[in-house]
DNA sequence: AAAAAAATTTAGACTTGTCTAAATTTGTTA
DNA sequence: TAACAAATTTAGACAAGTCTAAATTTTTTT
């Protein structure tokens, strides 16, 4: 059984990892935790001893497929409780964070399968992130926001980061939904505002 | 900003002086936390530097206003999300218990006050209880259990203790519901069976 | 009311997770 | 490659919450 600040170190050492290859570095996980290096050093240790990470001195971590695990069913959680919060209790994603940060650590696993049913077995949070199913598989793929997708590129829409009502509604009328194939024809140079095709 | 703990001992203050009257006294909290006496000793003084507490040494502890609210707010939470777990999440009663008791810490006033508009602004929770509303303000009744309802005296069904699959069928074919009045008619006095009029 | 029992508090210690400051190792640069 | 800079670890301290064992106060019993 994990301690919150357990879950919490290997949450932040599984993201770091993701976005970087190689073992994670002890000042990355102590920027994301917003910790001390020292901190990190002595958790790095005890996570190490319950065989979570392998750890070497001066060396960083790397997540043991026991760590993986623990790490998704975490973030497993937090995308189905954001989900939760944006579908059902008219969360916008700028709220929805704070509060799943704290909901991923409700331990039941019969509370997360049950959400996830009554949730309709989502495999997309609110902002495109994959859902690890009950296997603790899920779909990846290449996310990028549209304002970085290259003119003429095809591209299809996984999930929104403003979903303010005005944005949602503005995107109702435009047809525009997940899963909706989007191009940009043009890119206006001195605004880059963009021209889209849905 | 309250922690996990004090939380807790706050609500165990509250449970206990509800169901006895006076001070409470600090063996009765160590047996509801389940903590030796001189922790609890420990947190009155805590407490009471909080002022969420009056606290005289050897005299036990009563709640100040502002106790109470700390309380009744994480009551609120509590019977909220049992409310949840039961309605939309498959749970049955004896099964809520736990996980209410970790729900009930989530901090974020959006998110209880949007539960309890998804949930339609329940008054009682599955057991019967009250739910306090947003003002912290609870309609409280006499509850008692069938089994203590005096023959012949009229009651009203406020909540179930078994809300297995099975019961519920069974209630529901006799028609017997929240708010159904009932009434015992005869208990036998060989094995205690009621027979009862809803 | 004195003695015994029960309840409560104090004192000192332990665990978890954190910190600062100093020491060590690694890497980078001249 | 020697010296410096950056990253990392160690050592020692602290706060929260808990415990045990001993001391104190209150309550009950005789």
């Amino acid at each position: 059984m994990q301690t919150l600040s357990t879950e919490d170190y290997l949450k932040a050492i599984y993201h770091v990892s993701q976005s970087s290859s190689g073992a994670v570095a002890t000042t990355s996980i102590a920027k994301q935790i917003g910790a001390k290096p020292s901190s990190v050093t002595d958790m790095f240790k005890k996570l190490s001893d319950q065989n979570l990470v392998k750890y070497q001195k001066y060396q960083g971590v790397s997540l043991t497929n026991e760590g993986v695990k623990t790490a998704l069913r975490i973030i497993r959680k937090h995308r189905l409780w954001e989900s939760f919060l944006v579908s059902h209790l008219n969360f916008n994603w700028d709220e929805v964070h704070q509060v799943a940060e704290q909901l991923e650590h409700i331990q039941s696993e019969k509370l997360t399968n049950e959400l996830e049913r009554f949730l309709d077995y989502p495999t997309h949070d609110p902002h495109g992130d994959p859902i690890p199913n009950r296997a603790l598989f899920m779909k990846t793929y290449n996310k990028i926001l549209l304002t970085e997708l290259p003119v003429n590129k095809e591209g299809v829409c996984v999930g929104v980061k403003d979903n303010s009502s005005n944005f949602l509604r503005y995107l109702d009328r435009r047809q525009i939904g997940i899963g909706t194939p989007l191009q940009v024809l043009h890119r206006e140079d001195f605004d880059d505002s963009l021209h889209i095709q849905a």
